[in-house]
DNA sequence: AGTATATGTATAGTTACTTTACATGTAAAC
DNA sequence: GTTTACATGTAAAGTAACTATACATATACT
């Protein structure tokens, strides 16, 4: 008794899920999902109505449990995508590009990352799209919502720097430990946190720019967003923004506020 | 016996995804993430070694598991993703823009599409910035990889639209069946499939555009990709690639390849 | 040589789950 | 109105999965 294990905290997640989200929920659900019988798919609805008193209700007329007024998560965050997850039938997800990531290259370089070694890489950039090799010492992988990146130590231009995942064509392993100015903490860019401050661009009308201000839960106009500044540029391109404001007002909603303070990030 | 459960199995897919990504697995790395015994941790892994045979080989000089060279996956698609939610600790996401999607709009909307019922909906748009009042027959919800979309008969304009859904700010359960023209099935813009054909920017040279069609893995030059005519804008959006191609080459890789046929479903 | 940390294996005991059965209540179909 | 379908509610017996504990073994590090 006691603890409740794993396995049975992810079926009153799904649980909360479901009701929070569909606002009803079934023993059927349960049985579907995780393959469980009806008597314990029963069993965890009302365990999770002693855990999270009033949160459901059973309505006899529509043979389910549903949440109600006062519904308060307990083992949940309440954010959207734990609902997606779980329901994709009624969910559409625009596609994104899928780079191919080979694991043959992926693998030794998520190795080197865990055992702090070196590699040396194939890699083909746009000034070399031939390819060259290079010997890295990588700390991070990174996924800019676009494609994925690998944060390293390069010991030809002697500084820190981004590839690309998808422009590797070759991994070698060194096994060879880092030489200190390699070693993460030396990594400035990464470890600075910088303040974007984006504001509903000012070529918007008044009501215009109210509407984007509440879409993006704006304080006082501003939205404020930190982020590594190495990955600054990463970052405006989430949020869509050109830094340097060359778009038409209707396609850019959001322009920097701060951009003086962010320059020095941007290449 | 027989059938492995479903917990079970979701163990035997961790263990493939680390041993597939990160090349070692350990007993430690499944009583960590799940809570299980020490005991239980070694038998997945045997049980694991059994069913996908040749896939691991235990280092005594490491005390771990490793992937070997002819390692397949049997439980997982090998897919970088997959990695990615098990081992956060060496991975960065960039920020993306957090919409507030509030459940008590969400809610009425989930479970109008749930019972293909209407709704009445007080929606701010950017002609009419402080909102008005509409019906709607919501069919889907839709992610465009940047914002929350409802895909919905609108009864005033009598056509199937996109709402934003965090223009949204009130929802009003109708309970009402939808007139025959609101049908999802009507939605000839949803359930037509464009194909979208990229290629790389020509005002590119030859080896840098060879390096972009291996990037994106394209065919003959081409990337295609298919995606559902009311959705074409936002896969635009999601290839970061300008329709109107106004976009210095630097900004933007990718080119539509036939703009012609992907013209009617721009706006 | 001692310590820490892995695996390997076995056993007893507990918890969780399945299967089966029967009862109840509601809604929709006939 | 009766039947059918589908849900909950509950109980009991049996099985599978997991825990706790113990002891043995092997390797690496200090």
């Amino acid at each position: 008794m006691g603890e409740i294990s794993w396995y049975q905290k992810a079926r009153l997640r799904t649980i909360e899920t479901l009701a929070f989200w569909r606002g009803r929920i079934n023993s059927r659900d349960l049985t579907e999902r995780f393959g469980i019988s009806r008597v314990v798919a029963l069993g965890d609805i009302h365990r999770y109505m002693e855990q999270a008193p009033g949160n459901l209700i059973y309505r006899k007329s529509d043979k389910a449990y549903f949440a109600t007024s006062i519904f308060k998560n307990q083992f949940t965050s309440g954010v959207i995508d734990e609902w997606m997850t779980l329901d994709a039938s009624l969910c559409e997800y625009v596609d994104k590009p899928q780079f191919e990531i080979k694991p043959e290259f992926a693998r030794p370089l998520i190795q080197a990352i865990h055992k702090g070694t070196g590699v040396i890489v194939a890699y083909r950039s746009m000034e070399h799209p031939d390819g060259t090799e290079r010997s890295l010492f990588p700390h991070t992988l990174v996924y800019s919502g676009f494609r994925w990146h690998i944060r390293a130590w390069c010991c030809v231009r002697k500084d820190f720097r981004d590839f690309n995942l998808s422009r590797v064509s070759g991994v070698t392993a060194l096994n060879e430990a880092p030489p200190p100015e390699a070693a993460p903490d030396q990594d400035e860019l990464w470890n600075m946190v910088v303040d974007i401050h984006f504001m509903a661009n000012p070529g918007m009308n008044e009501h215009e720019r109210s509407l984007i201000e509440a879409e993006f839960g704006m304080v006082n106009g501003l939205l404020k967003v930190n982020t590594r500044a190495a990955l600054v540029m990463y970052t405006l391109q989430a949020y869509q923004v050109d830094p340097d404001q060359e778009q038409a007002v209707y396609k850019q909603r959001l322009v920097l506020a701060n951009p003086d303070n962010i320059a020095p990030f941007l290449w």
